[in-house]
DNA sequence: GGGGAGAGATGCCGC
DNA sequence: GCGGCATTTCTCCCC
């Protein structure tokens, strides 16, 4: 036995299950996963978590990403087979199934956990349409952005508006580089715009700190315009306070 | 104080970091992060691991991901001030920085883990294009699909090669249910594959499980295909092995 | 529930 | 390093 046999890991974990605990486990052991695709990995040191809504996750020591999961709403069960344990997992619904051979268990631990507190996220996409909207000057002298009203109609749309000739202008937002894709994105709502308003003459532009050279290129194959703006950072006060704590 | 004032975390906490062991702290804490973009989360029950490589991920008692995380080779510091811990978390490489107030600790373990082992995994869009690549008929009698050496030369393209009548036919395969993206894709192939060689019939199609409406229409309206296909699944005999495993 | 698009996407492989 | 592209992508929003 490579584990305490003194505790009952099995009722212990059940236990934790059926309180909706979260549980860590840590121990060595061989992965299979079978569902939308299959898998299977060998023996090594991993982590494991299941979390109060039934998640479970496979953690290697290295890397930012479980190397195997299961979604929430699955079913666990632990137990003991000759001198291993197996965790089951199912989920019928999905129809996806994970199995884990234990051939040793450094440590179980479940808690209680509350939080249901959400995140606030700064910087996104819609931060940076927002950011046009309040400062229109951003993209040039004399643009107007529609109301929200009228934009709304538009949903897909990240802003537009009429520049000073009265021309009406689509702006794709990209917080990160643009690509390729992007362009391909500002062409299909240009082309819808036209159409829909009976336009011939839009402009498009793509918003974004950077661009890749082919996506510049094809852009202005295109007849279309590239303009440098960074997504905006609202809580520099905050972080500034942060910072200050940071000087251990 | 809201943790055992006996245990010296701090002291253990650096200990682990030097010796590349994974940690895992459950508490009640606030997160703040600052780096590409910024977020704050308020006071809740979480739990964080840093492993070995000095990835550190924040996950909440539900859901899949990490509401909050830091990449390899980020420092971390675990330190006292007055009332509350707090993890001090940098990578100066990325400018990424995130800070962890705790307000309770419910408990810290820390493990060597030792790993190195990969998935194997199958049934992924390559397998896909191997399976097609192996079995040519499932596109259509008479289909040849290129030499690996003539294949890699245009190694974008999942799969092509000639039809019966000697028309050269591209195939993008999906896993999933193709969509919008998975035509943009195509179309992009075979215009580079039409002025590659000078060509002007070039036959595109799409291998999917699935297609949507909206992608179906435009794969048709530029004059592609659509062919059911569903990606393999090689390890049948030992999934059979697990179910009979499973019946517990 | 399906479709479309974003993400602090991530990760892999190519040049 | 960037660029292109898949992902057991995941998530959100909207129809």
């Amino acid at each position: 036995m490579f584990w305490d046999v003194n505790l009952d890991y099995e009722k212990e974990f059940k236990l934790a299950i059926d309180q909706g605990h979260t549980i860590v486990i840590s121990g060595c052991c061989e992965v299979t996963y079978n569902g939308r695709a299959q898998s299977y990995l060998p023996e090594g040191d991993r982590l494991l978590i299941i979390k109060s809504d039934k998640t479970l996750l496979v953690h290697q020591p290295e890397g930012n990403n479980p190397i195997n999961y299961m979604k929430g709403n699955t079913s666990h069960k632990l137990l003991r087979d000759k001198d291993a344990l197996y965790l089951k997992s199912q989920n019928l619904a999905l129809k996806e199934y994970l199995d884990i051979k234990f051939s040793r268990l450094h440590f179980m631990k479940s808690q209680r956990l509350e939080d249901g507190k959400k995140l606030v996220l700064n910087g996104s996409e819609k931060d940076m349409s927002d950011m046009i909207y309040s400062n229109p000057e951003l993209i040039e002298k004399g643009f107007r952005p529609l109301s929200r009203e009228e934009h709304t109609k538009f949903g897909f749309i990240d802003v537009f508006g009429y520049d000073n000739n009265n021309r009406l202008v689509v702006i794709e937002c990209k917080r990160y580089q643009a690509d390729f894709n992007a362009v391909q994105q500002l062409t299909r709502y240009v082309k819808k715009i036209k159409k829909n308003k009976g336009l011939s003459n839009v402009r498009g532009i793509i918003a974004a700190p950077k661009i890749s050279q082919n996506a510049l290129d094809l852009l202005r194959e295109r007849g279309f315009e590239y303009k440098t703006i960074k997504p905006p950072k609202y809580l520099e006060r905050y972080d500034n306070g942060q910072k200050r704590l940071g000087e251990y």
